[in-house]
RNA sequence: GGUGGGAUAGUCAAGUGGCCAACGACGGCAGACUGUAAAUCUGCUCCCUAUGGGUUCAGAGGUUCGACUCCUCUUCCCACCA
């Protein structure tokens, strides 16, 4: 059972930091049922989760298997300043209405993959607030930029000569002092995150919190590309609140390659079974499009529902595979008659008339699922079904 | 503060007086092939009912028959020096 849990707690993991303490923790539960905190922090930045934050919900669900509490931190005061890791465009400052609509929004998606009533839902703002300026500087004490430096990205980046703000050095040292405040059994936080994590273990120490956190870091989630991280504005995600059509489709537009990698960070099934999937479509005895099917049913019906997972997957099948037309399009209407191209733009799945010249130039464009030839056409009353490429449709009145 | 260099379409990056709506690469879209996978091949990729017109090359002026290319100022970046 521990052995399982410590397999589990591992799988997919980047990095753990300490794992020998992550290990006692297990066993301590096992042994007398004592439970331990897990952090893991959040900026309410945006309204909408996708799947690569998942991968941190579902390692802490896991967590909360195998007895953890869920310090779930709402980063609603250092989201006023903005996590300067990775780019370093300045970010814009969300007022307090909005920060507190996307926590809404943000905590019941995340609690459809967590245990709410094993989740305590903090607030950074309040102990951070109350800190001040002089708690601040005090802060700020505990460390030397020498050791700052010491660190692995800002050291590189130091050597490479990339600019370091000095308010870069604030954010972890806050982040950090919230391991202190909360006293922190373990933190998880994404790979980008290293310095962050570290931070708090460095704080809890200078701090004299008795022990210190372990850190475990999880690799980013690739977005549908397969190459750059799945984020809103690289509009390569799949966002919790897709609609079920959406989702399976997306899943299922995945590269084989990515997929496996999916099961692991996604999937709640054993890392056994995904062993026994991978050795299948190796041998050739599963088609991987059988298996990437499985795994988009799975993601889809974690979101919705079994049954409106089903639903999706036949709606696939149906427009995809005997390419019909799929159930629900958007419908419009116009009164008069149009020039086709301008029709596709009313439509929204045009982007100018110009984008619809060339498809239809390229025969991308289909009326009631015949080609279009003549991009002159002009479209008198009745209902008609549009379509552009394999997957934009749209039904159209004119009157 | 001083001195140089730079800002070009979604990104990178050519172009240094007309042949420029602007080479190329990536991305994206579409077609073929498929499993809406990958790989590959092909076409397209500012807008406009278009063998034409309009608006673009950080911003504002100027020189010129004509400027992304030359001049002036402004803004923002970067490098070296202090």
């Amino acid at each position: 059972m521990l052995e399982e849990a410590i397999r589990e707690i591992n799988r997919g993991t980047a990095e753990i930091i300490d794992d020998a303490r992550i290990e006692k923790l297990l066993k301590a539960y096992f042994d007398e049922g004592k439970t331990y905190t897990v952090k893991c922090g959040f900026d309410p930045t945006a309204p909408d989760l996708h799947l690569g934050h998942t991968v941190l919900l579902q390692k802490l669900a896991t967590f909360q298997k195998y007895g953890a509490r869920v310090q779930f931190l709402i980063g609603n005061f250092t989201a006023t300043i903005g996590d300067p890791t990775g780019k370093n465009v300045t970010r814009k400052v969300l007022s307090a209405e909005d920060i507190e609509k996307n926590i809404v929004s943000y905590t019941t998606q995340a609690f459809k993959i967590l245990d709410e009533s094993k989740t305590d839902i903090v607030y950074n703002k309040d102990w951070l607030e109350p800190l001040g300026a002089i708690g601040m500087l005090e802060l700020a004490s505990n460390l030397t930029v020498a050791r700052m430096l010491e660190r692995d990205d800002f050291s590189k980046r130091y050597a490479s000569q990339t600019p370091i703000a000095v308010s870069e050095f604030m954010y972890p040292l806050l982040q950090g002092f919230d391991s202190v405040h909360l006293k922190s059994d373990v933190e998880i936080g994404g790979t980008d995150q290293k310095f962050n994590l570290l931070m708090g273990r460095q704080l809890q120490k200078a701090y004299e919190v008795k022990k210190q956190q372990a850190v475990l870091m999880m690799p980013i989630l690739e977005g549908l590309d397969g190459v750059q991280k799945m984020s809103k504005s690289l509009g390569n995600y799949i966002a919790v609140t897709d609609e079920p059509n959406d989702m399976f489709g997306k899943v299922l537009s995945v590269s084989d390659d990515l997929m496996w990698r999916y099961f692991e960070l996604l999937s709640t099934k054993s890392l056994d079974a995904i062993e026994a999937l991978k050795k299948g479509v190796l041998d050739g005895s599963l088609h991987p499009k059988k298996v990437k099917e499985d795994l988009a049913l799975e993601i889809t019906a974690r979101f919705h529902s079994d049954e409106k997972a089903k639903n999706a997957k036949e709606e696939f099948e149906k427009v995809h595979a005997k390419s019909q037309i799929p159930t629900d399009i958007p419908e419009f209407m116009i009164e008069g008659e149009v020039w086709i191209a301008k029709a596709l733009v009313e439509c929204k799945i045009s982007p100018s008339t110009s984008q619809s010249r060339r498809d239809i130039k390229q025969g991308a464009v289909k009326i009631d699922q015949i080609k279009v030839s003549d991009e002159q056409l002009q479209l008198q009353s009745g209902e008609y079904i549009l379509q552009v490429g394999k997957r934009k449709f749209a039904k159209l009145k004119v009157i």
